[in-house]
DNA sequence: TTAACATATGAACAATTATTCATATGTTCA
DNA sequence: TGAACATATGAATAATTGTTCATATGTTAA
């Protein structure tokens, strides 16, 4: 094991880190740890752009850190995996020392 | 806990999830899993310039997820956080899902 | 001191990206 | 069907960033 993975896993891996990479999608998937909100809920909430948050909501549901669920019109985000509480809280660890 | 974490704070998670976020930083985290490198060992296991490791290691210094030390005309580099294999590891359960 | 070597740094360039604005798509209800 | 609402999308712009080239800094050994 910690052999270096082959190039294309490591340009996947740092596309993942990439979208853990702005502060936009940190403060969406935070929003997201308690409970599953619409688009709109989460723009109130942050107070920012419809347009922004929809764009970033792309970001994070293209690679799989985030799912939705159609209720009407409005569009229900949770988040998808399991991993993403435990990736973020490791780098809180590292930040806060 | 899970809270959102002050603004500050989160602009520094996202900075730290950034330097993850690159495939050459990736490369050369992945070098020093094993052991401490000097910067021409890492460019030339690489096949990469000196100068663009020299960069990195510098912003992967700043960071702190690497540390140095100097012997001589070489200065070696190896991994100053017990964090970083891990969020790696994190990284890369979710990129093989 | 000087030559040779290892590493760091600054400027420049190309590429990527986050946000905004305007508008399109899709859904509900009258 | 049409109006109202929720969300998505495309184009444009500004800002950030990775790499290269050239050169500077710092170390060793003669």
């Amino acid at each position: 094991m910690d052999k270096m993975p082959e190039m294309e896993i490591l340009f996947e891996l740092a596309d993942v880190f990439k979208v853990f990479g702005d502060s936009t999608r940190l403060r969406i998937l935070y929003t997201l740890f308690e409970d599953e909100h619409s688009v709109g809920e989460i723009a109130e909430s942050l107070q920012m752009e419809q347009s922004t948050i929809s764009h970033q909501l792309r970001v994070l549901r293209t690679n799989k850190l985030v799912k939705i669920r159609r209720d009407g019109k409005q569009i229900y985000y949770s988040l998808d995996d399991d991993h993403v509480k435990k990736i973020i809280e490791m780098g809180l660890d590292h930040v806060l020392e």
